[in-house]
DNA sequence: AGAGTCACCCGGACGC
DNA sequence: TGCGTCCGGGTGACTC
């Protein structure tokens, strides 16, 4: 699912490609996917030029003139397509934001969802999150401190939003694959090396997966060359039973707090 | 504080 | 092909 990788591709596409445009219109398939009546979520959008798009953890900003923010959490499944009229996917998007010519769709919301939101809601909104892991001020000290206030098990922890933001259930096996910790194991016991290594893989896998546009399926326009590169280079999510890719022994698959979990045995210590 | 459970929701996979 | 059923999975609320 949609994690920080995925929507920091979509932050920077996004930015190039519709920054500045004014919405025209909007239409909303599924209400419950947005926060307020569609009538007055229209009125509030249209002829607002977006000024600024900005991500937070797997959150999405689309900061507006008027000062209001859309808010997009993509959940499970959610995925973007920016289109026209004519060039658009074959499935139902459940909001469709018009800028002119061009089109984005909001597509697979089930659980998602667009809210319009005034800046105080938006800080609100976002402040039980952590801190951003690609941030610079976010350092190994930084990650060090956090990990000193906390004692469960390391992957139930890096998918916790409110300890980290932007981490989710694929991005936390690939990271401790890299660092070869088993995200089995429990905070507490982790050496200061491991925990150095821990802080560098988040930073490497993380940026690496930005580079290759993340794992996301579908494109976010039809030229788009970037989004879903990562895909081919995970390196042990959902590849219970194929061989480790560094040592060959097969990858386990296992559960921990009903999340699945994926890691490689012989590598990971 | 940590760990477990549940509700939310529906596309897609699967069985027949 | 088509219909019914089940599952997945991030998050927040709730419990022990």
């Amino acid at each position: 699912m949609p994690e920080l990788p995925e929507m920091e591709t979509y932050r920077r596409l996004l930015h190039e490609q519709i920054c500045g445009a004014v919405i025209t219109s909007t239409a909303v398939q599924r209400e419950k996917t947005i926060n307020l009546p569609p009538a007055q979520f229209g009125q509030l959008l249209q002829n607002n030029r977006l000024t600024l798009i900005e991500r937070r953890g797997k959150h999405l900003l689309f900061h507006l003139q008027s000062g209001h923010v859309l808010l997009l959490h993509l959940m499970l499944g959610g995925f973007l397509y920016l289109g026209t009229a004519e060039d658009k996917l074959a499935r139902t998007a459940q909001v469709t934001v018009f800028l002119g010519e061009r089109v984005l769709y909001f597509h697979g919301l089930r659980l998602g969802y667009l809210h319009l939101l005034t800046p105080d809601q938006i800080d609100e909104k976002l402040a039980p999150l952590g801190p951003e892991p690609l941030n610079p001020e976010f350092t190994l000290t930084h990650f060090e401190k956090l990990l000193e206030e906390k004692r469960g098990v390391l992957k139930t922890a890096m998918v916790d939003q409110h300890w980290i933001a932007g981490i989710g259930n694929c991005y936390s096996d690939e990271i401790c694959f890299h660092a070869r910790i088993l995200p089995t194991r429990r905070i507490p016991e982790l050496t200061a090396p491991e925990r150095a290594t821990l802080y560098h893989s988040m930073q490497e896998v993380l940026a690496e997966a930005i580079r290759f546009g993340g794992y996301m399926e579908q494109p976010l326009y039809r030229t788009d060359e970037l989004t879903g590169g990562f895909d081919e280079r995970c390196q042990v999510y959902d590849r219970g039973g194929e061989p480790c890719l560094r040592c060959g022994q097969p990858i386990v698959k296992d559960e921990l707090s009903s999340r699945k979990v994926f890691f490689c045995t012989h590598c990971q210590q």
